[in-house]
DNA sequence: TTGATGCATCAACGGTAGTTGATGCAAGTC
DNA sequence: GACTTGCATCAACTACCGTTGATGCATCAA
């Protein structure tokens, strides 16, 4: 069910960084946490302008973060877990290295 | 020995994010992740102007990824890998929350 | 004490990223 | 068909962030 996931590669890394870093695009996949969403919900609960919604969504979509399926008249968008789970791997990777040049010779 | 990290909260992820977000930055991270070196070593190795290293060697400490000690005339920076993984167990959090509400209704 | 080295900090500049309001377009309603 | 709604996109503006070169301040050597 679980498999382990793999990690990014050093540029798709960075890609997500920037995305996250961002306090409204931070705001969204804390919301999308929550579950699937269409863009006029998160337009109501996050108190944002449309068009700045919809920005920052396409940055999110453009690095992975999201994926969307259109409904009608509607546009829904959903968290994609691996990609995030392939970041915490790859920042895993970094403790660890770190951690083993870190064991010895602290003089 | 290695005990479960703790989370850091929102804020103190997003200041991280921001700081990792840099390629310069990361570059820094990545070097720093092999072991403890002096600013000198860094801009040899980095190839990168003194005033723009140390710009940048702030960013790191101030949101707490690095830390450093002087040496007579060196100052030498190192991870701090335990914020890393305060900031992967952030993003465990996430995915662990979005699996959970994924979990039905793909309608 | 004088000079050199390692690093931090500053002011000025330039670029990039985010915001805003307008416009376009597709899907639905009447 | 005409009108409305939900969303994407665009151009213009703004603000913030990173870069650069200069300056300051320690530490060490001579």
């Amino acid at each position: 069910m679980t498999a382990v996931q793999a990690t990014v590669d050093p540029a798709v890394a960075r890609s997500l960084l920037k995305a996250l870093a961002d306090p409204v695009r931070l705001q969204i996949v804390e919301a999308l946490a929550g579950g699937e969403r269409c863009v006029c919900d998160l337009t109501a609960d996050l108190g944002l302008a449309q068009s700045r919604l919809s920005f920052h969504l396409k940055v999110l979509k453009d690095c992975g973060l999201l994926a969307d399926r259109q409904s009608g008249r509607w546009v829904y968008y959903r968290l994609q877990p691996d990609v995030i789970e392939g970041l915490q791997v790859w920042l895993g990777a970094l403790v660890e290295r770190s951690q083993q040049s870190g064991r010895c010779c602290n003089g």
